[in-house]
DNA sequence: TATGAATGAGCGTTCATTCAT
DNA sequence: CATGAATGAACGCTCATTCAT
């Protein structure tokens, strides 16, 4: 990593092009607008990227990897198993704010990455976080149903994949933001409205063990019946989000 | 007359260009490729088309159109108000099947809006789709308040926003799958999730009325106290997912 | 020549292709707009004309054909030798407004002709014609000369070129022209001016005959002395006209 | 410092540019055979110029600009009032000299501007030069007429066209000219030849003053009848020449 | 090492011309 | 014949990358 005699060079380059990135997108990001904006030479850029896909590449992943580290505390902390009940829920917010705060700082970037990079060529970098994520939300829960702050016979598959793309579409309202938002109460509502559904009384009394999936399922999978979905499904937003 | 135009030009060339748009993406689709896959000249595309951005446009708008066609059924049903209580969930659950057979149907294309739509240029036109579709959910949201199917007190916009992002999610994910899945049950599934929560017994006994936001509030609103919230949050896939 | 159905096929074409040419000059005509002016089809163009440049050539042609022959009307008068001095200038003038009438018709394409055809390809063709117009003044000079008109003793070359020039000059400012001009009352002028030069007292008395150019010298050139030229120039615009 | 940019670039490019659209003509001129000809690259050529047209454009305005100054060197010389009568006429000459001296030098591209610049775009920067030449024409007619040089009575606007119309037809042949023709003779002739006008013993006894046109007329315009004008014209070169 | 002038492959678009109907 | 859809060669311009200084 650059042994150049201006340490800042890089670093220059690095802050012009991410905000160049997230202004144009990488394919109508121009080299030559970076270098201006750093206020550094074209020469300069290729000494320190291959190319403006490494740059744009380099930005990306080093910002998921950030993200990355701050999402596996959450893991670390499970594994310390530092509380029960209540106060475990708290523990857990307490970890989704810290994530919040990470997207609010760095929120131009994520922006961009939301939208793809803007341009398709990157996009499996993105696809392959998400995945990942995806990963970390299934161990919590898998995590979680042990403790019994999740309800047995879920579709951890599943209940991931929704649990991430509710919080994934929080976090893009978070990242667009004018004012930076109450974070800890955004997400605690979050949290509660997972833990507690949005069933109204005329759904209640139908309440019913879940069905058992073909997915993996948490807890002993006892679920008995419910051959009939009934659950309570909404209106959604499929395409791109 | 002239030489019969060829009344499946248009249609041979939007088909090669959606399948080029979706592979590299609208800034590294090439117009000779298409014309090139539609067995046509590169003149045929511009007696279509005003440029290659006009066609990128013309197959998003027209997909989303579409689309948004297929939402509104389930609107239209709701002014229908066809039935009640579980039956309503059922109704419910018919339309976001309908909604997502749609989307099977369409899954090239609208992967590729998911991911942005290749090019930095038109993203605004799947976020405004987005939008729309809150709004949607939004509505539905209200309606079913109205009808005790979803608890009164939620933070509609929050709930919106969470629900729209779980369906995305849900969405990009069927959207990518090699086989078509089970569309009932899968949304089956999300819907009794969302309706019954996924706290387990360490958590049930806390159940509590959600808190008055300072956003719209379905029902009397009269939600009590709940300072503190407690929820049950998760890990969240916040960029790009 | 057209044995078309429609004998007025390319007539209509030629008078569109004449106004398009004049609008845009022969390389920004597009032929679409010819034949969509003209409510034909672009095949039907093609039935006419080889080529755009085609129909451009037989525009000019057939323009300066006619143009030709109004000028010849001047050389089959003085083949007649109508009449004499005082008389014959009378008459060598109504031939002028003549021509110049025709001048004023075609306004629209001589100015395009005056401005090289709006293309580099055929200002040849204008070229041409230019050196037989300067053939037919020459020709005027020398039989003027012949009937004591004109000073024996002139540079016929340099005087046709001269005389054609101011000719020209003239002609394009009656060619622009928003209102037909009195043509007889200003070539009138000009053929005065010619006639009596615009020397003033200062000039006059120098008065001396010219000298033995090297060109071809109208009546004996008997050009005596006249070493040093003295004449009296004039500021020149000697690019474009 | 970077790769030293090469400081004839733009000079060669200029010349080869120059080269091909006297050619050429604007239109057909390709950008790749100017940069081939100059012996660089196409990107070079876009280092230095926005467009092809602005290439054309700075040569024309750059050569426009020169004769203009070249030009004006005369009215200088008039403000200083160097000389009376026959001397005066000399130093008008020598000045002619002088400006056709730079035609030939440049005698290519004024040969092109001549033809209308080879596109229909250009004319109007050409048209607005000969406006600014009959200008200057007109200046030293009206000043010429103050010191007895050119006849009162006379109509100076259409003298002043005739005379730039004569003089480019002239400066048209000189900048064709295989062999660099006698300037200083050529335009002693047309000097005297407007000096002393071209009419013969038939026409001579019949000299009269010039009428009082309504356009603006030098000296005290006391110009007498004069109803019928008699004249002697020519056979002129009306189209473009 | 740093610079930025120079390079040239690459691509979108135009439009004269053809020809099936 | 007449039509106008289809063709595809041609060309202007961009911009990532190189490299002489």
């Amino acid at each position: 990593m650059a042994r150049t005699s201006d340490p800042n060079a890089k670093v220059d380059l690095l802050r012009a092009a991410e905000a160049v990135f997230v202004e144009r997108g990488l394919d109508h990001a121009k080299v030559e607008e970076i270098t201006a904006r750093a206020g550094k030479s074209k020469g300069a850029f290729y000494l320190h990227f291959e190319s403006k896909e490494d740059a744009f590449r380099q930005i990306v992943e080093t910002t998921l990897a950030r993200l990355a580290a701050c999402l596996d505390g959450g893991e670390a902390m499970q594994v310390a198993a530092v509380a029960e009940g209540p106060a475990l829920l708290e523990a857990l917010l307490d970890h989704d704010v810290e994530v919040f705060e990470f997207l609010w700082q760095n929120r131009a970037l994520i922006r961009l990455l939301g939208g793809g990079g803007g341009s398709a060529s990157f996009s499996y970098l993105v696809e392959e976080f998400a995945e990942r994520c995806r990963g970390a939300v299934r161990r919590t829960i898998a995590w979680s149903a042990e403790r019994g702050i999740v309800r047995p016979g879920l579709d951890v598959d599943l209940v991931s994949r929704i649990l991430s793309g509710a919080y994934d579409q929080v976090a893009r309202h978070v990242v667009r933001a004018q004012r930076k938002p109450d974070l800890r109460r955004l997400l605690g509502e979050v949290q509660h409205l997972f833990m507690h559904g949005i069933g109204g009384p005329a759904v209640r009394e139908s309440d019913r063990p879940v069905r058992n999936a073909s997915k993996t399922v948490v807890g002993r999978g006892r679920g008995g019946a419910r051959t009939e979905r009934r659950a309570r499904p909404r209106k959604k937003e499929p395409a791109r989000s």
